[in-house]
RNA sequence: GGAGAGGUGGCCGAGUGGUUGAAGGCGCACGCCUGGAAAGUGUGUAUAGGCAACCCCUAUCCAGGGUUCGAAUCCCUGCCUCUCCGCCA
């Protein structure tokens, strides 16, 4: 959420903003409700105002033992004022802050302009492609031959866009994780096991809600959601706290399951393991102050892509552009791997800086060193998707001979196979 | 799921209709005291909003409604915590 002063003092810069990228909201109804509450808070102020003054003097008699009819009745329509007053104040607050939800954080002025991710910058490669003078199979097909998924079990168990692991490629799962959350924990990240069913409120901390409502299970029952990425709990973590100086930076991490409709993506990148409802991941999350925040992404990047350098594979880094940035987000890198099977680069982490926005959001404060409360900053990034990952390994560590090599880093956790086949 | 108890400031804990934003204690900050420290002692110590304003005003004692001239205090609803029973990985 932006700060309503904020949209007040500088309704054109949140106006290009969020134009910028591609957002819809209403800015010159912001500012009218806002006109519209500060008119009635001024005026129902004055009159409580003048009723705890009353109240005062009405206690003071009838201790004293005298009448205070008149002022009982005076206050009386004073009273039904304020009532008429804190009813109009209270609709005109609910429009405002409704409208307030559906602005998006601006982009930081780094972030290129542009409306889709056709604008995206690549910043960086790493990692060269391997020399595979073979027909790559894309990792559906290795996948299914080597027995490590099965599609048509997922497909039976829950319908499209599931996957089913067996054998080495479950263990080939289970090693990533362990390998990430090791590496992670290493470098100071502190490990949570977070619930994977969150509220409503706790989706819109992050932002999730209102705007991405119908990407997300819903349970009904109870009026819950299943968690679309570790960022929601994980960083939600800090909702409604007060942070001490030294408690910041936070660095956490966490591996859960990630769930999503994909409403609306039938029909893009949709076999395999690429686009599916139920996937998992290696979130971390950085609490900071502001001022470090930008170094901090950079960090983030940093760490994230330890894991591909790590596995050795190949990727490049790219800043988004603002049309492809997400609502909460004010810059954005992802990262995208090589998949010599499918052909093209898949996106497997994005790391961004989220400033006060979700902060705000969910009233995380800390205090700063003058002790004035401030809110922090907030940023995320997978590290990794293994649905992504995964894919990735079985075609670039694909061999002519139809094996896999296993990546050296894996092969601890992998009771010290050498190959799959 | 059944029965009961309870949710007050950073923490503990008073307070059942009238200067209570909230006693008292702890903690914390600053000062005094001290050679230095402890003890002692004094002062201060929430957040948000309105406003040009750190003056002032308003709101906030889990949340949302209600009763009342006036609610932390009374009523209703919801949420959460604890205890016992049941169930269970």
């Amino acid at each position: 959420m932006l700060d309503l002063k904020f949209i007040r003092e500088n309704p054109e810069l949140v106006k290009t903003g969020a134009a910028n990228k591609n957002e819809k909201c209403d800015i010159d109804l912001i500012l009218k409700l806002d006109g519209e509450r500060r008119d009635i808070i001024h005026k129902v102020e004055q009159l409580k105002g003048e009723r705890n003054k009353a109240s005062g003097e009405i206690a003071k008699k009838k201790k004293a033992g005298e009448s205070a009819d008149a002022e009982i009745a005076a206050m009386r329509q004073v009273g039904e004022q304020i009532a008429g007053l804190d009813n109009d104040l209270r609709e005109v607050d609910g429009k405002l802050h409704e409208a307030l939800t559906w602005v998006p954080n601006l982009p930081h002025e780094s972030a290129p302009v542009g409306k889709d991710e056709a604008a995206n910058k690549v910043v960086r490669e790493w990692g060269e492609k391997p020399k595979q003078d073979f027909k790559v199979l894309p990792h559906w097909e290795i996948g299914e031959k080597l027995d490590l998924l099965d599609l048509p079990a997922a497909t039976a168990l829950s319908g499209n866009g599931f996957y089913v692991l067996k054998g080495a490629g479950a263990q080939l799962h289970r090693a990533l994780i362990n390998y990430m959350l090791d590496m992670h924990t290493s470098d100071g990240f502190q490990e949570f096991n977070v619930p994977h069913i969150v509220s409503g409120e706790t989706m819109f901390g992050t932002g999730q809600l209102p705007k991405l409502a119908d990407d997300m299970y819903r349970i009904e029952s109870d009026d819950l959601y299943l968690i679309p990425t570790g960022e929601v709990p994980l960083t939600n973590l800090f909702k409604n706290r007060i942070l001490e100086l030294d408690e910041l930076p936070v660095n956490i991490v966490a591996y859960t399951p990630c769930f999503r409709r994909e409403a609306g993506a039938a029909g893009k990148d949709t076999r395999g393991m690429l686009r599916v409802h139920q996937f998992h991941k290696v979130e971390l999350v950085k609490i900071v102050r502001p001022e470090d925040s930008y170094n901090e992404l950079e960090n983030l990047v940093a760490q994230c892509e330890k894991v591909l350098q790590g596995l050795e594979l190949p990727y490049r880094v790219s800043e988004l552009a603002t049309g492809d940035l997400s609502f909460a987000a004010a810059k954005c890198y992802d990262l995208e791997l090589w998949a010599p099977g499918v052909g093209s680069y898949l996106e497997i982490s994005s790391v961004s800086n989220f400033e006060s926005f979700q902060a705000r959001r969910m009233k995380c404060r800390f205090r700063n060193a003058d002790k004035k409360m401030e809110h922090p900053h907030t940023l995320n990034g997978s590290g990794l998707a293994l649905a992504r990952l995964i894919p990735a390994i079985v075609e670039n560590y694909q061999n002519a001979d139809g094996t896999i090599t296993v990546p050296s880093v894996l092969r601890p956790y992998m009771k010290g196979a050498e190959k799959i086949s």
